[in-house]
Order: structure tokens, then sequence, then C-alpha cells
RNA sequence: GCUGUCGUAGCUCAGUGGUAGAGCAGUGGUUUUGUAAACCAUUGGCCGUCAGUUCAAAUCUGACCGACAGCUCCA
């Protein structure tokens, strides 16, 4: 990036900083002049700012107008340095609570992260000798890190827009107050705003919730919230998936298994997932003690089956695959088209192994990533993240460094982008996640590579080693599509439904240019059929018999995205 | 779960207190020889559900169900 380009895009940030101000004074002048203030920073495309009180869209074109009032008046934007003493007493007259934590925070800890990761927190920075910006925009006088524009007159000409409305607790914390945080759009020109605007709608375009729904793939029914109805074209489309994966995989020593959807509570005491996660569960109670669940996770099953014998190292690695259907009782809000569901299915295995083994494994696997995230050309929207150790992690502190570097350098090997979250790793163990982006730019965990080494412990897992002597194995829960629900998500929004041949859900339509000649057409089908078949191929053909006129089944067909379209006649 | 928005025919949507509409799809006919919507007729709705206000509710109010955007969560 230049500087030029540099200058004019912080120039930019601090006009949207401004204009947040700006409408922090028009909520004032409009509804309360005390309203109590959470944080309000710039962001991608605009900014956001959170109140302690209700709104509705229905306030933003009054909101809008005041803006604009403001920005009309001309005015002058004023600066002083105080002391946190003096702020702190300033705020709390005020009655401006949120302001005053914030600045005890920075008093305390000279900040107001939360902790090392969230840097969005910060609203202000401890300035020499222990001073504090102070911003006024007329009678808006505010905490605030700056700069500013001089005055708001220099303001004209933006677009903005307030966009929308969403509850955010206080400092992120479910268990905060939930403060009303108001999003807006803001750009230097009116032609930027109308592009983004046009961008977004055409993302709309690609939502897999719309396509699915046009290309009759799947459905939803309120019957059953956030579980898929697989209809006959998306199915085609789910079983080719399914079919290169089990190829793939048996060529790479995988031993596909199936197990019980239901297992009695005991099991997920054992697996120690009873006491955190049995909110997220399906539960049938059977009555007489016996309480079963729905599994939510493939692993204590696999555990089962591993110790289900004695086990010899020479079987090492034990690779036990299933795409076993899950059920996670998500919450209600959490819920969105096939991204995040109540029923899915993993494309899941739980590689057994030895410590030693961990490097060469997790490699053999990333590989498999590597094939697979190429084949549908997603590699360029890929980013592999290393979650480490969390806080409240089990087992000991070497195995975990251990793993932790070699994850590390196993990352830097590969040639996807990857990056870091720190303390982000399942309590069992490390992992490596794999992120994928959505039409709208979100980013959705699709496969993940995790290290366990609590989990066979907790089964008292063992097998027997060259020297007789008995070991723990280590396990690698990995997925590679992730869920097959989300991944299929991914490739609609992806190819915008234009699927590549192979999973298109219909790869060939023929049309007959009128009803005389739709036999010939049903002829060509089975040629088609019985020559992909030679080939140990199953074709997806279809004839279109419809009395209709040909110029219409072109039309159809295009808007099917049929990959090949014949006409014939 | 929380905040906001939304829910009318299979689909996309109009309809702001006074007899439920359009286009497409579907159905029946007539058409259909060449690359992005043939023509005519016609079926179809307890306006998400349940309560309430009113002489009168798709329309106003409340609760619930569901969807979306965001927050939180994601073993």
């Amino acid at each position: 990036m230049s500087n030029e380009k540099n200058k004019s895009q912080n120039n930019l940030e601090i006009r949207r900083h401004s204009l947040e101000h700006v409408m922090v004074l028009a909520v004032r002048r409009l509804f309360d002049d005390k309203v109590l203030l959470g944080v309000g920073p710039v962001i991608e495309n605009g900014f956001y700012q959170d109140f302690d009180r209700q709104f509705s869209e229905s306030d933003f074109v009054r909101i809008e107008e005041e803006m604009k009032k403001i920005i009309k008046e001309d005015i002058k934007v004023e600066l002083e340095y105080i002391s946190i003493d003096e702020a702190i007493e300033f705020f709390e007259e005020k009655g401006q609570k949120y302001k005053v934590e914030l600045l005890k925070d920075i008093k305390s800890k000279g900040s107001t992260k939360m902790n090392q990761e969230s840097e969005s927190e910060v609203v202000s920075g401890l300035l020499n000798e222990g001073k504090v910006s102070m911003y006024s925009f007329g009678a808006h006088k505010d905490l605030c890190r700056g700069p500013h524009v001089d005055s708001t007159g220099e303001l004209v000409g933006m677009s903005f827009k307030l966009d929308r409305i969403a509850g955010a607790y206080w400092r992120g914390d479910e268990k905060n107050k939930m403060l009303t945080r108001i999003y807006a759009l803001a750009f230097e020109a009116e032609d930027d705003m109308e592009l983004f605007l046009e961008r977004r709608e055409q993302a709309k375009l690609r939502d897999h919730k719309k396509l699915g729904k046009e290309m009759e793939l799947f459905m939803f029914h309120e019957t059953s919230p956030g579980a898929p109805y697989w209809l006959p074209r998306g199915m085609a489309m789910l079983n080719e998936l399914m079919r290169y994966w089990r190829d793939e995989h048996a060529k790479r020593g995988y031993d596909e298994v199936s197990s019980p959807l239901i297992n009695k509570s005991d099991l997920y005491k054992t697996s120690g997932h009873w006491d955190h996660y049995k909110d997220s569960m399906f539960i049938a109670d059977m009555g007489e003690n016996e309480v079963y669940g729905l599994k939510p996770m493939n692993c204590p099953n696999a555990m089962i089956i591993f110790g289900s014998r004695l086990r010899s190292y020479k079987e090492l690695p034990l690779r036990l695959s299933d795409v076993d259907r899950l059920h996670r009782y998500e919450q209600s809000g959490e819920l969105n088209g096939l991204f995040r569901v109540r029923a899915f299915a993993q494309d899941d295995s739980h590689n057994f192994i030895s410590e030693e083994m961990i490097k060469d494994e997790v490699r053999e696997v990333l590989s498999i990533v590597d094939d697979f995230y190429g084949v549908f050309g997603l590699k360029d929207n890929v980013k592999l993240y290393l979650a480490t150790r969390p806080d409240d992690f089990m087992g000991d502190v070497k195995s975990w460094d251990k793993a932790e570097k070699e994850l590390s350098e196993l990352l830097e090997e590969s040639d996807f982008k990857h990056g870091l979250k720190d303390k982000d790793g399942a309590f069992y163990g490390p992992k490596i996640d794999i992120y994928l982006s959505d039409s709208l730019g979100r980013e959705w965990q699709c496969g993940t590579i995790q290290l366990d080494f609590q989990q066979p412990k907790n089964f008292k897992l063992e097998y027997v080693d060259k020297d007789g002597s008995r070991r723990q194995p280590v396990v690698i829960h990995r997925v590679v599509y992730g869920s097959l629900e989300r991944f299929m998500g991914i490739l609609i929004e992806h190819f915008a439904g234009s699927f590549p041949a192979w999973v298109a859900p219909v790869q060939v339509r023929i049309l007959p240019i009128n009803d005389d000649v739709v036999n010939y057409a049903k002829d060509v089908q089975t040629q088609i059929l019985n020559s992909a078949f030679a080939q140990g191929i199953t074709a997806r053909v279809e004839v279109d018999d419809r009395s209709e006129t040909l110029q219409s089944k072109i039309r159809d067909a295009a808007e099917l995205k049929v990959p090949y379209t014949l006409i014939v006649g």
C-alpha cells in the first residue's frame, strides 16, 4: 500500500470515528442527554456504538437527520488532557459507570484490554504523565483516544447510514448486561457507499440458503429446527462428496466404523462430557435410571471400540473413521442455514497413535487437507489456526509444550495461510483448526486436527508395546470437510451453485427439441449412463421430457446450473 | 439464550382496520425443428399459532413457534 493510500485510509478511519461521536451527540439530543455509553470503535465499513438504552430501527431516520444537522452546524471539536482521577470524577458525577470502569482499568492496568487477545476494547491509551484525552463535540464530552477532525463541518460529503441494531454484552461477557449496539456504515463518498451496498446485494445472491431452496438441494422444517432435510439433488452431491472421501481415505489406511447414536449417560460421564456439556445434548430419559444421550461427538464410542480388546503397537496407527449423525442442542440464536445446525455428520476419524508418531501423523492428515481443499479450489480461502493450551487444561505441561511445538513446525512447513489462537485449544489437547469464509466474509471452522492426551486416559486405553509394557495411546480427532452440512454450505456459496461437474447434482440434462424425439433423448441418456458405468462412474443424467418449448427448457437448465446441456433431435 | 428485523398461495412478493391479490410454479387443453420464459383456461390461502382490543383484525396489542443479522456460545 502506498503512503498516499495509507494516509487516506487513516483519514477515513478518523472521519468514521468522528461520525460516531456525532451519532452519540445526535442520540443525546434526541433521546436522552444522560444516556450511558459503552464502547464505540471504528470497524470495517463504518463504526458502532453501544448504548445502555433500547432502540429500534425505526429511530434510524431521526438519528441520521440529526447527525446531518450536527455536521451542518460545523461544531468545533475540542481536545483537552486531564488526569485519570479527574476523568473518573467527571464520569462518576454523570453516572457513566461503563466509562468509569474503563478508566479504572486504565489506571490499574494501563489498558482497557480484557485479555491479550482482545484489542477492540481499547478505547483510550494512557498518555504521558498519567493523563487521558477528552474530546468534546459540542455538549458531548467523552473519553477518547482520538484523533478526530477539527470540526464537524469537515464531515460534509461523507456518506453514512445506520445499518442495524444488535444486542451486545458489556465487554463481550454473557454475564454482563446486554447493551444496545448501533452499527453504521460510513464512506468517504456516495459512490463508495453504493459500491458496498451493491456488493452486499451480490453476496446475498450466493447465499446457500437461497440457492439451496432454488436448486432444491435441502430444506428445513419447523418440526426440527436446525436439522436439514436433504432433498434428492442435495443428497446426490453429499453422496458424491462421501464417495470421494471414502476412496481417498481407504487408500490412506483408514477403516470406517459406525457406532450407536444413543448411549447411556455413563459413557459421557467417563469421557468427561456429561458434566461440562450435557446442556448441549439431546437427552432420552427412559426412566428407571436409564438415561440416554444422543451422541454429540463420535470420540467416546471410538474409545469404546479401541478398548474392546487388547491392542498391539503393531496396529498403530489405528485409524477408525465414521460419518455417523451427531446432534447438538445449539442455542436457538446460533442456528444458521447449513452453517450451524443441530443435526449433522462429520467426516470424522480417530487415529490412535503413540506419542512418537504425532508429528508424522499430523503431517499426513495435513496432506489430506491439502488434497481435499485443492480439489475444490478452496485453498486460497483457507486459514489454519494453531489453538494452544487453555487455562483449564488437563494433562501435563511437558506433553502440551512438545505437541504445540510440533504442530507449530508443521504449520510453518505447510503452504496454507496460518495464524495463532492463543489458549483456544480443547481442554484435552492442542489443535489445528481450518477456517473457510462464506459469501459475507464470515469465517467458519470446517476441518480440525485435535490432539487428545486425556480421553485415552479416561477410558484407560492401552496397547502392548514392543517390550511388552503397556502404554497409553494418543488420539488424533480429525475432520477434513468438518461437518458435511457446513462444508456443503461453503461449497454452494463458493461456486454460487455452479458446481464442478463431478459434484453437481445433475451433470447432464438432455433436451429433446420436441415431443417426437423424447425416446431418442432417452436412448442418448442410456448410452451416456452405460459408457460412464463401463468406466466405473455413476453419471447423473436427466431428460427434460416436459411438453415445453425448447427455449423454456434451455432457460430452466441454465437456472438449475446444470454443467452440460445436450440438445438432441 | 439475548437485542433487532421479519413471517400473506409451492416460490418471489403487493396489500396499514371494512368481502384476500399479482407474477411464476402446478393442473387441463392447444402448441413445441432449433439456444435464456409459447398461448388459453384453471386449481390453490384459518394471512406462522394462540389469546386480546374492536361492530369489524392479514392490518392494532400480548404470548408462543420459526427464519435472518448481530452478541454470547461452539465439547
